[in-house]
RNA sequence: CGCGGAGUGGAGCAGCUGGUAGCUCGUCGGGCUCAUAACCCGAAGGUCGUAGGUUCAAAUCCUGCCUCCGCAA
């Protein structure tokens, strides 16, 4: 098939591969413009635009898509059979869904839909889903709103965010590839979402990982798994940041106030949290890399007693 | 030129008002113990990120470079 490729981050490169493993012909890769900043000054292209510069595909970058006649016009001469879209990055404008004859699909990180929207995996395991998946649906006006053409599902059972992007980014591939035979064999069969159910998963932002130790031990840890590796569940300690990379609910309970550090050992810090007990077991302080509790110990101490997680909540 | 922290034996740190390096843990050997992540004795292991400079002498002062990381995006 004659294919426009749109996609940004890491999460688009397994499909983009596959298609190109699977002699699909790539007409087109559209990618977000370059990010200017990095912690230096660098400037560096998205994953997606890596991996077409490295198959020599052409590539644009338009700042906007509504209302750039240009670029419509380029994409329709191109005439495609399929526009296909993972984690672009930027709502696609009705005259682009028209564009090519079987339509754009895109594929989506839940069980559509459920988590229509930014950041499903991590709303996922943030908020304790058993199951998640990954769903090929044809685009259509709304968020995340058109018809489902195929679903695969795994779980979530102790996975980070970052595995799971790696586990549905490959998954997420070969269902493309499955739905697109079945979309040119005329085989596919579409399924309405039911808008009843549908919720969304918002944006994350920073703030989203400074972790409230009034939650229980079970919510916090799931936090920690879901931001992992952006931005990462954190607290404060005697003004120092703290990024938490791992702990464990040790189904204790505890009547301290929320945030206090109960004991240090070689498994971990133990802190008050939701009236149970938090066994915070990696962490990593700002310059330094995450650490096991039990290395941080070795060349440092941290105060018992201490309230982990003063800081103006901000909004 | 966005701001800032850091690179010292396997790990985490100290030493940085200059005189070739120390702590905790780990590792190896031995001992004690019913037993142990416990305890005791002993040992191995470091060109102090890298290239220059200053000096009688630098891990310690100065300069360039590399790498890692926090903030900000």
């Amino acid at each position: 098939m004659n294919i426009i490729y749109m996609g940004t981050p890491e999460f688009a490169v397994p499909p983009l591969e596959k298609l190109i493993q699977k002699k699909h012909c790539i007409q087109l890769v559209i990618t977000q413009p370059d990010k200017a900043k990095d912690r230096g000054k660098k400037v560096q292209f998205s994953p997606v635009k890596q991996k077409a510069i490295d198959h020599g595909i052409e590539i644009m970058q338009p700042e906007r898509i509504k209302g750039n006649l240009e670029l419509i016009k380029k994409m329709e001469s191109f005439k495609p059979d399929c526009i296909v879209v993972a984690a672009y990055g930027k709502i696609l404008p009705l005259e682009l869904l028209a564009i090519p004859r079987f339509g754009c699909i895109n594929i989506h990180a839940s069980l559509l839909p459920k988590y229509r929207g930014a950041a499903p995996i991590q709303w996922s395991i943030i908020n304790g889903d058993e199951f998640t998946g990954i769903c090929i649906m044809s685009m259509s006006e709304g968020l995340d709103t058109g018809d489902i053409l195929a679903v695969s599902m795994t779980t979530t059972a102790k996975k980070t965010s970052t595995m799971l992007h790696e586990e549905l980014a490959l998954m997420g591939a070969d269902l493309l590839i499955k739905t697109l035979d079945e979309i040119e064999s005329g085989q596919i069969v579409r399924t309405k979402q039911n808008n009843d159910e549908a919720t969304y998963a918002p944006l994350i932002s920073k703030q989203t990982g400074f972790v409230d130790f009034h939650k229980s031990p079970s919510e916090i840890e799931r936090l920690i798994r879901g931001l992992n590796p952006w931005p990462s569940a954190f607290t404060e300690y005697q003004g120092e940041t703290v990024k938490l990379w791992e702990a464990e609910d040790l189904n204790q309970s505890n009547e301290k106030v929320p945030g206090t550090i109960l004991r240090l050992s070689k498994s971990g810090i133990e802190v008050s949290a939701g009236g149970g007990t938090l066994l915070i077991q990696k962490i990593q302080f700002p310059g330094k890399k995450p650490m096991l509790v039990k290395d941080y110990l070795l060349g440092h101490t941290l105060e018992v007693g201490a309230i982990l997680g003063h800081k103006d909540t901000c909004h």
